[in-house]
DNA sequence: AGGACGATTAACT
DNA sequence: GTTAATCGTCCTC
């Protein structure tokens, strides 16, 4: 059963730490892939001037300004998807970037379409290689997650925010750089960067 | 209508 | 550590 969609509504800021062990399952093209996510990053919309919606509502960005619980995916660097959380109440803009993720159901099909990842840690090892092993793109922007009928659910939401949690400046951006809104399990093989040095 | 740039990744040196 | 790949989106003429 999918997460009752009032657990997603709120801030971004506030929800990304406490998506950190909750686990997504996608049926895509029949074939189901889960994981648990490792490493997010919170995106809050028109007041956020890294965010896409930070320059108002347009055709890519509808599904942010749209009711919480869906996913939102856009195509970027003309080769990679990408997967959010929408959480902000509908006509706000705020969602949660999937940053990383341990495959933990549906290996072999994470496998076949992550062909260039050299061990199960890589798999989801980045937002795009995530959203690759779980079939996301196109097709599933815009999706309920709190849907039993959906094809991409959210399940087993931590109900309190999990220990050994880090959290950091956001990565590749180049607005609003410094802000640490980046959250993620300390030392988890899964999560795409370790903590900035110096 | 034109062009710069991206919430990245993989393959290099 | 550096750089090519590759195209939709959005800003600026």
């Amino acid at each position: 059963m999918p997460i009752n969609r009032d657990r997603l509504v709120g801030s971004a800021l506030k929800l990304a730490p406490r998506l950190l062990g909750a686990v997504l399952t996608s049926e895509v093209g029949g074939l189901p892939v889960s994981a648990r996510i490792t490493e997010v990053e919170a995106y809050e919309g028109e007041d956020d001037p890294a965010s896409h919606a930070f320059r108002g509502r347009t055709p890519r960005t509808a599904v942010m300004f749209g009711p919480p619980g869906h996913l939102y995916c856009y195509f970027t660097y003309g080769m990679h998807w990408c997967a959010n959380i929408v959480c902000g109440t509908d006509g706000t803009a705020a969602a949660v970037l999937l940053r990383g993720g341990e495959i933990v159901a549906g290996l072999d099909t994470a496998r076949d379409r992550r062909a260039t990842a050299r061990n199960d840690s890589e798999l989801g090892k980045g937002p795009a290689r995530l959203a690759a092993a779980l079939g996301l793109g196109a097709l599933t922007n815009g999706v309920d997650l709190c849907s039993p009928l959906s094809p991409v659910r959210l399940e087993h939401l931590p109900s309190r925010r999990p220990r050994g949690v880090a959290a950091g400046p956001r990565i590749g951006i180049t607005r609003a750089v410094e802000l640490p809104w980046r959250f993620w399990f300390e030392g988890d093989p899964t999560v795409s960067r370790p903590a900035r040095s110096g």
